[in-house]
RNA sequence: GCGGAUAUGGCGGAAUUGGUAGACGCGAUAGAUUUAGGUUCUAUUGUCGCAGACGUGCAGGUUCGAGUCCUGUUAUCCGCACCA
């Protein structure tokens, strides 16, 4: 008998063999054929890794040994995006420096990915809070800076009230911070902003020529949010100056009963002397203003607004009156900020014409009830009517004849809109990294001279944001007076520091040169490692990471520092893994699995095994001790094959089909996301086995090989026990012969009208007659009546059609 | 409201181009081993039943044949949310 299997023993062993051999080193031979495969790299939190992390990371550390074996030079790596609040909050809680705190969890974490196994290349191991990283994140910093991309706005941005930190739309959840879930409140302050909006419609090409599953091109395309439409000017009655409205519809112009411009808006500035209700105006402006986003969002149903009094507009194209509203309906951040309202025609303004009593005119004619009753918004099927020279047409002609008229009067132009909002780039913070820029009274905004990078974080004595909303680092004098790069006179260093977003927006190029003093990466790195093969990650980053990291890399290709313009080629997601009552895991839950349990009671094999197992990649699934136990079962079983092994080589003649199988099946599901039947696919072959009573030595090394890059360590263990040569993670991936993948005989359905009565089994190659008549012999009695039709589905089935 | 997804046994989930629904695992039942429990092994396990019928959220349709295609509908989950 063999001994037991022991896990820890087993998994010790091999780690500290990989580590000695250096096994999973990414070779800098540039002539072999590479993959990149990458996961995204964790935040080191206080609570250490969660048994969601090892999802995507045996997922793709699967993909990384089976591509090693076929002879591919593979860089999979890891490292630590570690600036960022939790740490800074522990850090202020506990009197920590916040760098201890982060080396501390990247530490821990770092002990709990060696312990499952990955065949990450440790030595390409990168640190966003390291300052040979920051650095470059600095140095692409004030690129974007010297191409205009970077600029300093006096705006109103989200605040976070206990954070308090200004925070990325992206950031703000359903009016609550994303991290802490205090309110939010709009606040006006000079922020350093990132012009992605110049690199809308890019981002959106480029996803055309990548291999993004589906659900996140269509969220990407959704946030940027493009739309074609027009703007258009209505002349204020009496007066020189236009108001500019932007629409999707400049078909409906006609249909145009009033107009509504955002609280905000600086018409009412401009003429407040001759506005009869101006002070109704700013005190509705100021009710907005003190509405959080969440409470304009809670109240969107029911539309509040005022009537400017004593300023009217005429309609361009008919010069008919119109009067002017104020409503926060209206945004000041999209489009003018003033709209043209045909409530016949759109839902919003009707809601609101509804509630204030305002005319309602049919101009696309087709709905089967009065526009009077509800609004009509089809725009595939409607008719223009009481439009003038529109009259007759349908939407798609009249939008783009009105456009024509609208350009040549020079009263309109047509207009591409988008809903991305620049990137508010600065934090109030101290854990992140500084801005490097100066700011001279006499220059300006001076960016620091590259050869100063990186520009350090200074030591400071208390990390607590400011309540007037300054970063710590304001208080530093020492740091903050220095001089100008400019003019050499005495200015002031910017005091905010990036958001966590910017380390993480090009970690990946970082990985293909880690250790580069002269460079992010050299130019040859990069050519041959980019683009990324394939990047894994939650679906939770779609709008977030993923459309910064995308942006960023775009402009690096148009300042000619990468060679592609898109960073990843290949991009899926998986499915969180919800604690076992089916609910995500929390600590107020009560539901959270510590993988630490997992690897030291059954291992770091059965840990990886189950969460291939537990289900469709994807997908969400629920954990389940019972699941886990089942995989380990799979292993000792695995285990205990010794117990039944051979002396023959190659496959035996009754498994021979099987194995072939069994290869080109596991293989392809490895590519696939599909893990999970992978594994059922080597549970059955394994059954097999046992049904046999006994597995050759070809069966067991190809079984093993199959299995290895699910549960590397006891694979490892059982191949060099059983005494085949070298290692097995350098051992080639095992071929299959199409050929030999085909059974000789099949079995066949037998169907009377559809109804399966039975079933033969022929010959592979049989002729039909003689399949159709195996099969009227098999059913005998059962078919009964005239057969108006045969039809045989070689293979698969063979169906007569009864009267 | 808009967008995306999902719906299959007691449970997690399988099912090339429409072609033998329920692979694989869990759980359960019975038996063997054991002083007993656990482990392990063997057998059974969609439902109802005597041969037979019914079964993939629901209602229709196309087809010799539908989990898969079409039309409508319901429920759940996720994302966005006054973007003119």
């Amino acid at each position: 008998m063999t001994a037991l299997y022991n896990h820890h023993e087993v998994e010790n062993k091999w780690q500290t063999i990989w580590d000695e051999e250096k096994a999973f080193r990414t070779s800098d031979d540039h002539s072999k054929p590479k993959y990149y495969a990458l996961v995204e790299f964790p935040y080191p939190s206080g609570q250490g890794l969660h048994v969601g992390h090892p999802r995507p990371y045996t997922a793709l550390d699967i993909v990384a040994r089976k591509r090693r074996m076929q002879g591919y030079n593979v860089l999979y790596p890891m490292g630590w995006d570690a600036f960022g609040l939790p740490t800074e909050n522990y850090a202020i809680k506990n009197h920590i420096h916040p760098r201890i705190v982060t080396k501390n969890n990247v530490e821990r974490f770092r002990n709990q990915l060696h312990a499952l196994g990955y065949s990450f290349d440790w030595e390409r191991e990168v640190n966003t809070t390291d300052p040979e990283y920051y650095k470059w994140t600095q140095w692409i910093f004030l690129k974007l800076f010297k191409a205009g991309l970077a600029y300093k706005s006096e705006m109103p941005i989200n605040w976070c009230t206990s954070c308090k930190v200004g925070l990325a739309n992206e950031e703000v959840v359903n009016g609550v911070c994303e991290r802490c879930g205090s309110p939010v409140v709009r606040r006006v302050k000079s922020q350093w902003m990132l012009k992605i909006t110049e690199y809308a419609d890019k981002l959106i090409q480029g996803l055309d020529t990548v291999d993004y599953i589906e659900r996140v091109k269509v969220s990407q395309r959704n946030w940027i949010g493009k739309s074609q439409g027009a703007e258009v000017d209505f002349a204020i009655t009496g007066k020189e100056d236009k108001l500019r409205i932007y629409t999707t519809r400049p078909d409906t112009l006609f249909g145009v009963t009033y107009m509504v411009v955002s609280p905000e808006h600086p018409m009412i500035e401009k003429y407040k002397d001759e506005i009869s209700n101006y002070s109704q105006l700013a005190e509705y402006r100021e009710q907005a203003a003190r509405k959080s986003d969440f409470e304009r969002t809670e109240l969107a149903k029911d539309k509040t607004g005022v009537q400017i009094q004593g300023l009217t507009a005429t309609n361009p194209v008919n010069g008919s009156e119109i009067p002017i509203w104020v409503s926060d309906y209206v945004l000041m951040t999209y489009g003018t900020g003033a709209i043209m309202a045909v409530p016949a025609h759109d839902e919003r303004d009707w809601d609101f014409a509804k509630k204030f009593h305002l005319p309602i005119i049919e101009v696309v004619a087709g709905s089967p009830v009065s526009v009077q009753e509800q609004v009509y918004t089809d725009v595939a099927t409607g008719t223009l009517v009481h439009s003038g020279f529109l009259d007759g047409l349908s939407v798609e002609e009249a939008k783009k004849k009105i456009t024509e008229y609208l350009e040549e009067k020079g009263i309109g132009h047509s207009k591409t809109n988008f809903k991305l909002r620049d990137w508010v780039f600065s934090r109030q913070r101290y854990w992140g990294e500084p801005i490097p820029i100066v700011h001279c009274p006499k220059c300006g905004y001076v960016p620091i001279d590259e050869s100063e990078l990186p520009l350090m974080l200074p030591e400071v004595e208390s990390y607590e944001p400011t309540d007037n909303g300054e970063s710590p680092l304001a208080a530093m004098e020492e740091w903050v007076n220095t001089t100008c790069p400019c003019c050499k006179g005495p200015a002031k260093r910017e005091t905010d520091t990036m958001p966590q977003w910017a380390g993480s927006s090009w970690y990946f190029l970082r990985y293909t040169d880690p250790h580069n003093k002269e460079a992010l990466a050299s130019r040859e790195a990069l050519e041959y490692w980019l683009p990324v093969d394939w990047y894994n990650g939650g679906m939770e980053h779609t709008t977030l990471h993923l459309l910064y990291s995308r942006f960023w890399h775009r402009f690096l290709y148009d300042q000619g520092y990468v060679p592609c313009p898109e960073p990843y080629q290949k991009r899926t997601s998986h499915g969180m893994i919800l604690g076992s009552n089916g609910e995500k895991m929390s600590k107020s839950r009560g539901n959270v699995v510590n993988p630490d349990d997992i690897v030291r009671d059954y291992g770091a094999d059965t840990l990886r095994t189950y969460e291939m197992f537990i289900g469709a990649f994807d997908l969400s699934a629920s954990w389940s001790e019972d699941g886990v136990k089942g995989c380990r079962r799979f292993l000792e079983r695995v285990w205990k094959l010794q117990d039944i092994l051979t002396q023959e080589e190659g496959y035996s003649k009754d498994l021979e089909t099987r194995m072939h199988q069994t290869i080109k099946k596991v293989s392809s599901d490895y590519e696939n996301l599909k893990y999970n039947t992978a594994i059922a696919a080597m549970m059955s072959l394994l059954n097999d086995f046992y049904k046999k009573n006994g597995v050759t030595r070809g069966e067991y090394k190809t079984l093993l090989t199959l299995l290895n890059p699910v549960a590397p360590h006891i694979t490892e263990e059982l191949w060099q026990t059983a005494g085949f040569e070298g290692r097995l993670y350098q051992t080639s991936w095992p071929e299959y012969d199409e050929e030999k993948t085909q059974e000789s005989t099949v079995e066949i359905g037998v169907q009377v009208n559809g109804k399966m009565r039975a079933a033969v089994v022929v010959q592979k190659d049989e002729e039909k007659e003689q399949v159709l008549q195996a099969a009227r012999q098999a059913l005998g009695d059962k078919l009964s009546g005239t057969v108006v039709k045969e039809i045989y589905v070689p293979g698969r089935l063979v169906n007569f059609v009864v009267k």
